[in-house]
DNA sequence: AGACAATAGTTGCCTAGGCATTTACTATCC
DNA sequence: GGATAGTAAATGCCTAGGCAACTATTGTCT
């Protein structure tokens, strides 16, 4: 592995602004955007964390503790307490599976399936007021170089993963180890 | 107020998927940043938080609270907390202000000076990372398109703001005596 | 001068996430 | 068949952020 392409030098140390930093722009994006959408979920008492679980439950149907927290990108003992606020409010419930005693199946109650009902409306919402005064085009090609960046940094989660591996992995044979630690 | 241009239709409550939201795209790219970055620098024991103000502490000089909280988009509880971490490792430190007894000034220690030094070059590697692929004509396209959210994620705040205030606001007689702030 | 509002910072209480460890259960290997 | 490794979820300890209440100080207005 590690035969990727060489990272650009968009950025350099000596000359680095926070405000040309697309993480930083894209940090104040996801602020305003999340602000924006715990305002108008507040009155349903949902807060930014908690839509996530129930829209996944909505749309894949009962999921386990691990497949949420993989697919919202939380940690799985994050995911085991977020569940039991929902649990906690009726929104969900824990499930243990016949087959395989160790998994929990997390399900909506008809309350969860009531509270999220109105989410996909405001995020839509609120994704389109943050996208004022752009073509359908720009966005398109937003969209675009955003899922190019998602994939480099899957690459590069793989990549990490990959050295993280303390045992066999690679001994001796690593001939070029582009970012290591 | 509220002469603003009506918000586009790209996203729909019917049709609405995780996948194509730039929300979801902009989360997911700024976890595997952060990831990176704090991989890189818990050798130095700095956290995600922690660079933050180190490094606008390093490029504006001292600063308040407020200001610091500000700039990183946070509480002012939260910045008076995390001031608190930071002390505590010695890396800045607070200076009550002599003419203004309220005002609390945060300087860098030489420690802090010294850990914040590797920051910009971890910074710029990581964005750097991220941005694999793409061309300087594409990332200047997207820098453009992202600081036009940015923008009009600021004047979605102010609005905001404005129909959150209940208090006097406009009276009759605002326009008379813009006096004092 | 004294009442008043405004401001800067702090603190308490809540939700929230990361990491390491633990517990229960399952699969594998000899 | 029994030790062992692996896995799912949960738990403890830490950092972290939002919001509301509070204290201390300053500015303003009459």
């Amino acid at each position: 592995m590690s035969s990727s392409t060489p990272s650009p030098s968009f950025y350099r140390a000596s000359t680095y602004r926070a405000e040309e930093s697309v993480g930083y722009l894209m940090k104040r994006i996801t602020t305003s955007a999340i602000q924006q959408v715990d305002r108008r979920l507040q009155c349903h008492s949902l807060t930014s964390a908690q839509w996530g679980p129930l829209m996944r439950l909505r749309s894949a149907g009962p999921s386990t503790v691990a497949e949420l927290a993989r697919g919202l990108l939380i940690d799985a003992g994050a995911m085991t307490r977020l569940l039991d606020r929902l649990e906690k409010k009726n929104l969900c419930r824990r499930v243990r599976s016949t087959v395989d005693r160790r998994v929990v199946l997390i399900e909506l109650t008809p309350e969860g399936e009531e509270a999220v009902a109105v989410v996909p409306a405001v995020l839509a919402e609120v994704m389109n007021a943050h996208l004022v005064g752009f073509t359908e085009a720009e966005w398109r090609t937003l969209v675009g170089l955003l899922r190019r960046m998602v994939a480099t940094s899957d690459a590069l989660r793989e990549a990490g993963a990959a050295d993280a591996v303390p045992e066999v992995a690679t001994d001796a044979t690593t001939d070029a180890e582009p970012l290591s630690r």
